[in-house]
DNA sequence: TAATACATACCGACCGGTCGGTATGTATAA
DNA sequence: TTATACATACCGACCGGTCGGTATGTATTA
């Protein structure tokens, strides 16, 4: 059995996001990546080629876990706008599963705007939920559930409130109380505006 | 006369923004700033105590420029809610004129959540600013051309708009016109909801 | 035994920062 | 004006140490 061969490699990884979270990835040395999860270096380049390829395992597994809670999140969705206010209730679990882990967000993102291959693994699924999202909006306008605006436009605003409510709360975690500004970001987009005399 | 001391002083300023903008602060090397700058390791260190010294004067100086453009935005506001979305087409300057260096903003962010001194640098215009935002949006709850939504919260929700945009433009600069994502999510904030059955 | 999984020892490149010394002013005073 | 004294700006070789990665040996498993 390649038991503890799995069992080592998850060591690795496992050990190497508690450290690129909390130090930073290029802060972050190999030999500290080894020390902290019990293993020889010969045994962590038994498994990965190399430290970005650790990296770049890490994405893989954040992005496929994001996707299958997203899958969920718009297959249980009733109404298109529903479905979109339910994103942020469900969001709770998102942010508190991903508490320790939210400083990876901003590694991954920021590696992306200078290392190409991280750039391609990033922007190909980010692509794909703008443009799930403008669908989604596109058929509640059709629906006639949602106002007739442009389905890119407003995917990117949803999208951009999400992540800069990820952002602030890497910062100033204890700052607020991240999901309810989340919702409430929401909510305002979807329901009614934030001013009174709406012409 | 120091011209030529604050000339050097400047180039140092430059070449590290720039290097820092593309390749990332970890990235960068003294030698190649002193390169690209056209000066030497002591100059260098006769400027600046160390690396990390450079890093804190641009993000200074960055903070400054965002504190006048800031200061104007809210000066020239008339009521609450016109100076909230005149905010976005006034963003499109803040937007071409940081082009180059958004990427800054990306490492300025990343740097403060693994290094205390560069925390206490940014948390502390950031919660300036919330409370700014809140401030104005309590104003016009008062003036009665707000909804009575939380202020606290809702400025946060704004800022999260703001910055989400950035992120994305980092990362994706020619992927949309992010301008106009700004200008298109504050009038959805402000003015009416995306949902049409507003309950 | 053969292959896989791991450990140890080691390499060369590179990095931030230092240091002794030089060049370029600038103030003082004869 | 000019010689002297001092200050600032700058140079580039160099150092201790770290880093990612490799080479080679040993244990474990099938």
């Amino acid at each position: 059995m390649q038991k503890r061969s799995e069992a080592t490699r998850n060591n690795i990884l496992q050990a190497a996001m508690q450290l690129f979270a909390s130090r930073g990835y290029d802060a972050t040395s190999v030999a500290q990546i080894c020390q902290a999860a019990g293993v020889s270096k010969g045994a962590f380049y038994h498994h990965f080629p190399s430290k970005q390829a650790v990296f770049v395992a890490l994405l893989d597994n954040w992005l496929n876990v994001l996707d299958e809670q997203i899958a969920a999140l718009v297959s249980q969705a009733g109404s298109i706008p529903e479905g979109l206010v339910q994103m942020a209730s469900v969001s709770e679990d998102v942010f508190k599963s991903a508490r320790g882990q939210l400083p990876m967000f901003l590694e991954f993102w920021r590696e992306s705007s200078h290392d190409p291959l991280v750039w391609n693994a990033t922007i190909e699924p980010y692509r794909h939920y703008t443009n799930l999202f403008s669908g989604l909006i596109e058929r509640g306008i059709q629906e006639g559930s949602l106002e007739p605006v442009d389905p890119q436009t407003t995917a990117r605003v949803l999208l951009a409130l999400v992540l800069g409510v990820i952002l602030q709360g890497v910062m100033d975690p204890e700052g607020a109380a991240w999901n309810d500004v989340l919702r409430e970001g929401i909510q305002l987009i979807m329901m009614k505006g934030l001013a009174r005399e709406n012409r």
